[in-house]
DNA sequence: TCATATT
């Protein structure tokens, strides 16, 4: 019943000429040719919208473009007509597959201008709480939570508008405003993002998982997951989150193998009996052999353990010997495998072989990375890159990957051998990969 | 189960 606000319908407050009151939206945008300058890619989009910057995505260490970037637009209007006439519309020359144009992760989290609400009467009212937050702006959605007997857990959701109306209203209610019948006041602040509630659940895992005795979040369980950082002193710094920041504190990422480009930390046991199963059948696949020079063992390199091959297995050099592995041996070094086969990617371009050469491989062995996977399928012919694919989040293998070669040959004599080949307990799927990308032109 | 990447 508290209608009488602002309306929306004539909001087109993003044109503030220089004043600056419009919000900008951050776009991500995929299938980016590695090569292409920030220039060219503004020059592109403003075909299509205003662009206020381009910022290209790129590898920390090797300072490389990551195939993608973000393009900020001054409104979400323009960042809708970039969505509308790109994501999925226009292949950029040297991409594979046509652009991919989205909000950006929590972008549109951000722009729900959602507060949370904390130390709410435990018998408040939907329009008590209206009425109390209508007075800075429109409020679009109000969420109350309330437990099994309608009674609030002390806590809500609500959504205004604009950035402004919201910021307005944390600044006037946070921890000053004292609802009727409460001793304590309220605290507004910033809702977290999705990212942010994973990075807190993974923080609580692990601190669980941690040993430590867990005690008593039960006081205020909703306002406890909220919080920035699980305890905190209640009436001390409830800051809130300065306004124009995506907000996360750093979570200290407690997780393993979050690197990429380092997926070779399986213990060397494990990959021992990985590899192991791969030899005893192989051999028939060896007896068709057709090594090229520079297939073969390095003298003095060590070869994977466990593998016993009839003749010298032709572990090694992958992709026209990239300079690494010059050092012989550290004796504790457990990337044997990995050392002698840095797969592609990193001299840039083509991962691909020739139409016909790229190979499509599922039930890989859930220890195998990109490496073991190049060993297994070298004796086939030159591979020009090896990938097995492993889950964002965890790290962990999702079983499937690709090897390409640089003959079609190759890639069919490995299904020949490969395909149906039973390895760590399931079999093989080895198959040409399918095309997309393939007549188009003509 | 087919090269997808969020500074």
């Amino acid at each position: 019943m508290a209608e009488s606000t602002t309306t929306p319908t004539n909001n087109n407050n993003h044109s503030a000429g220089g004043g600056g009151g419009g919000e900008s939206v951050k776009l991500f945008v995929g299938q980016v040719p590695k090569h292409m300058t920030e220039v060219e890619l503004i020059t592109m989009f403003k075909e299509f919208s205003l662009v206020d910057e381009v910022n290209i995505i790129k590898d920390k260490t090797t300072r490389t473009s990551r195939g993608c970037c973000f393009l900020i637009c001054p409104s979400r209007e323009e960042a809708d007509k970039a969505v509308n006439a790109c994501h999925n519309k226009r292949t950029l020359p040297g991409a594979s597959s046509p652009l991919q144009v989205k909000y950006a992760d929590g972008e549109l989290e951000r722009l729900e201008h959602k507060l949370f609400v904390g130390m709410l009467p435990k018998n408040v009212s939907d329009a008590e709480v209206s009425a109390l937050f209508s007075k800075y702006g429109n409020i679009k959605d109000l969420q109350i939570l309330r437990g099994s007997q309608q009674t609030s857990k002390g806590c809500a959701f609500l959504k205004y508008e604009t950035k402004e109306q919201a910021l307005s209203a944390l600044e006037a209610i946070n921890g000053k405003h004292k609802m009727e019948g409460s001793s304590v006041p309220l605290v507004v602040k910033w809702a977290d993002t999705e990212k942010e509630r994973q990075a807190r659940r993974a923080q609580k895992a692990q601190s669980q998982a941690s040993g430590v005795p867990n005690t008593d979040p039960t006081q205020q369980p909703s306002l406890f997951g909220a919080l920035p950082m699980g305890h905190l002193p209640l009436y001390n710094g409830y800051g809130y989150q300065a306004p124009g920041t995506y907000g996360l504190m750093q979570y200290p990422l407690p997780h393993m193998q979050n690197q990429p480009g380092f997926h070779n930390m399986v213990p060397p046991v494990n990959r021992g009996n990985a590899v192991r199963g791969l030899s005893p059948d192989l051999a028939p696949g060896l007896g068709t052999r057709s090594f090229s020079p520079a297939n073969y063992i390095r003298p003095g390199y060590p070869s994977i353990p466990g593998l016993q091959y009839p003749m010298s297995y032709p572990g090694g050099m992958i992709n026209q010997g990239s300079h690494n592995s010059s050092h012989a041996t550290s004796p504790t070094a457990n990337n044997n495998l990995a050392a002698s086969s840095n797969v592609s990617t990193s001299s840039g371009i083509q991962t691909e072989g020739p139409p016909g050469a790229n190979l499509f491989i599922y039930h890989i062995p859930q220890e195998f990375g990109d490496p073991e996977l190049a060993n297994a399928f070298q004796t086939f012919g030159r591979v020009l890159s090896a990938k097995v694919f492993v889950d964002k989040a965890t790290g962990i293998s999702k079983c499937f990957g690709f090897v390409s070669y640089d003959s079609p040959v190759a890639a069919q004599s490995a299904i020949n051998v490969m395909n149906g080949y039973q390895l760590g307990g399931k079999k093989l799927k080895v198959q040409l990969k399918r095309d997309n990308k393939q007549n188009k032109l003509y």
